[in-house]
This record gives structure tokens, sequence and C-alpha cells, in this order.
DNA sequence: AATGGAGGCAACCGCCGGAGC
DNA sequence: GGCTCCGGCGGTTGCCTCCAT
């Protein structure tokens, strides 16, 4: 039996990302939203396994992802929490803000295990650990009265920071209400120092071409729309679609309906939002900023 | 300067549970 | 109830970098 010329299946690419290959996946995601995770590798250009797309964009693209050293505060929270819930990462995870398991589990078994070996053969118990047995650890989740400027956003400001198209969706919508990622002037304060070619040229990834996205194979594109937004510098303006804008209206952060989700307001925290003339306001149950 | 070992970490693998049919 | 698909999770691997020799 001989295959049609084209019917085999691409052999997948495994391995280590390239930064053309991030690119590709945070340009679909910013475009499309996360609808199926089988599929997406497909449509984004990707020969990748779904798995290996989630997987990377939820440990390393993912723009609400604090990286770099932890903090003695955090080793702390996660010896305590492992003490609590064992080797149940992805809940301990979900108590360290903009943590990831993979990134805490790598975290354990490099450095607090060993630590921890180390002061039990002293049978020493810290202080520190006592103490926050004790107490509220809200300053390590929240904000922290005395050091606002430093600490995390609260939990609850951390959403998911892309829209999420329902499964049963068979094809990606074309219009998005939401688009999250950071803007390009990241902090590189918690960023490690050489790790990953990531770390380093974080902004770079987040500069997506045109031609990349115009390399989609999706059947329901519009390419012009495409050339459009992307053409569009990295503001906060564009970095946020509308409500208006999905009606087919152009709109401004200052229109009316104008949305932008808290992972963005996170990395612009010196942006001057129009609440200051009283005509927006926090939806923290959609986790939004509104115009009115 | 070359090399080998150790540590760090991104990514893979296999399993599991839930949803849909 | 059984099957399939998908996403999530934890264990593990293997590559890369750093550092001591």
């Amino acid at each position: 039996m001989v295959k049609a010329p084209g019917s085999e299946k691409p052999s997948l690419r495994k391995g280590s990302w390239a930064p053309e290959e991030d690119r590709k996946l945070i340009a679909y995601i910013r475009r499309y939203g996360i609808w199926n995770w089988s599929e997406m590798p497909k449509y984004a250009g990707l020969l990748r396994c779904g798995k290996s797309c989630r997987l990377r964009w939820m440990n390393y693209l993912r723009p609400d992802i604090r990286r770099g050293n932890f903090t003695q505060e955090e080793d702390e929270t996660i010896i305590k929490l492992h003490e609590q819930l064992g080797n149940r990462w992805s809940a301990i995870a979900s108590r360290l803000p903009r943590r990831t398991d993979n990134e805490i589990k790598n975290h354990w078994h490099t450095r607090l295990s060993k630590k921890r070996l180390t002061k039990n053969n002293q049978q020493q118990v810290p202080s520190v650990i006592e103490s926050l047995q004790e107490t509220q650890t809200a300053a390590i989740f929240g904000f922290d009265e005395a050091n606002k400027q430093n600490q995390n956003p609260p939990e609850i400001l951390l959403a998911d920071p892309l829209p999420i198209v329902p499964n049963n969706s068979p094809k990606p919508p074309k219009v998005l209400t939401g688009c999250t990622s950071p803007s390009p002037q990241l902090s590189t304060d918690n960023c490690s120092s050489s790790t990953s070619y990531v770390s380093a040229n974080y902004e770079e990834i987040y500069t997506i071409q045109i031609s990349e996205v115009n390399n989609y194979d999706h059947p329901s594109e519009n390419l012009d729309e495409l050339h459009n937004f992307w053409e569009q510098p990295f503001t906060v303006d564009t970095l946020c679609m509308t409500m208006a804008e999905g009606y087919g209206q152009e709109a401004t952060h200052t229109d009316p309906g104008f949305v932008v989700s808290t992972p963005l307001w996170e990395y612009q925290q010196d942006y001057q939002f129009p609440s200051a003339s009283s005509a927006s306001s926090y939806d923290a149950d959609d986790d939004l900023w509104v115009c009115f």
C-alpha cells in the first residue's frame, strides 16, 4: 500500500523550544486564546504535540509567571506547605502566586530538600516556620502593608491572562474579548541570570512578527484584520482588544467598554488608568478594569 | 585552556480523572 | 458501562552551565 503524498504525519519536534517557536505560540494564543491544546499546534504552525505546547505555555511563556530566585519567605512557605501537603506541587503552587508547580518541584529537589535534610540532621526547627504555623500568611500571599511595592498582587488579581474559548468550539473564534500579554518593558528584576535564552530575550519573544502570523493555516482568518492588529505598536491601547472592537469599532482605553484584565495591569503599574476621573472601576468578580 | 563532575532546570513520559458520546 | 479524548499532575530524564582541578 502506497501512502498518498503528504498524507504521512509530520514528525513532531522534541526538546528545547526555539525562540521562533515561542513567538509562534505566543502570537497564536494572544490572537485566539486557548481553545484546544491538541489542535492548536497545527494552526499555529508548530511541529509540536499539544502537551508540549501546553507545558511550554503554562511553565514558561505565560505572562503572569514570576521567574528567578525564590525569596526566603517563599522557601519557608514551600517547606511548610510540603509538610502539610506532601508532593502535591500543583496545590503548593496554587498558594504561591505566579510560581509554577514545575518550578517549585525543581526548586524543592535541587535546594530545599537538601536544606531541610541538613536542618533536620541538626535537630533545628526554623523559628520563622514556627511563627508561620501560628500566624496568617497574608503577608506572603498578598500585599504587605509595610512594603507594598515589592509584594505580589493579591491572588484574586491573578486570573488567567487569556480568554478561554469553550472546549466544544470546533474552531477558534474570530474575535476575542481580551488580550493581556505584558508590555515589552518587562521588569527584569525577577529574571534569573542566564539560565535560558528566554530570560534574556523575553522582550524579543513578545515582539511578534506579522509574517509569522500570516503563516497560520487558519480557515476563518481575515488576514487584513490580522495585519492591522499586529502592525500596531505594543501599547496599553493596542494590547487590549475592547468590547467595542468586538463589534468592529475602533476604541481606546478611555472609551466606554474598554476592558483590561489585571495581568496587564500588573505589568503596567505605572500606567495611569482613567479611574482617576472615576470613569472606570475594577470588577473583582470578572477580574477586569472597566471604563464607563 | 581543557576537562570532568555537579547542580539546575526545561521538557518528556506515563498515569489518572473528567467529560462526552 | 465502556470507549475515547483531553487536560492536569508528579516523577524522571537529559541537556546545559558553572566551577574546580
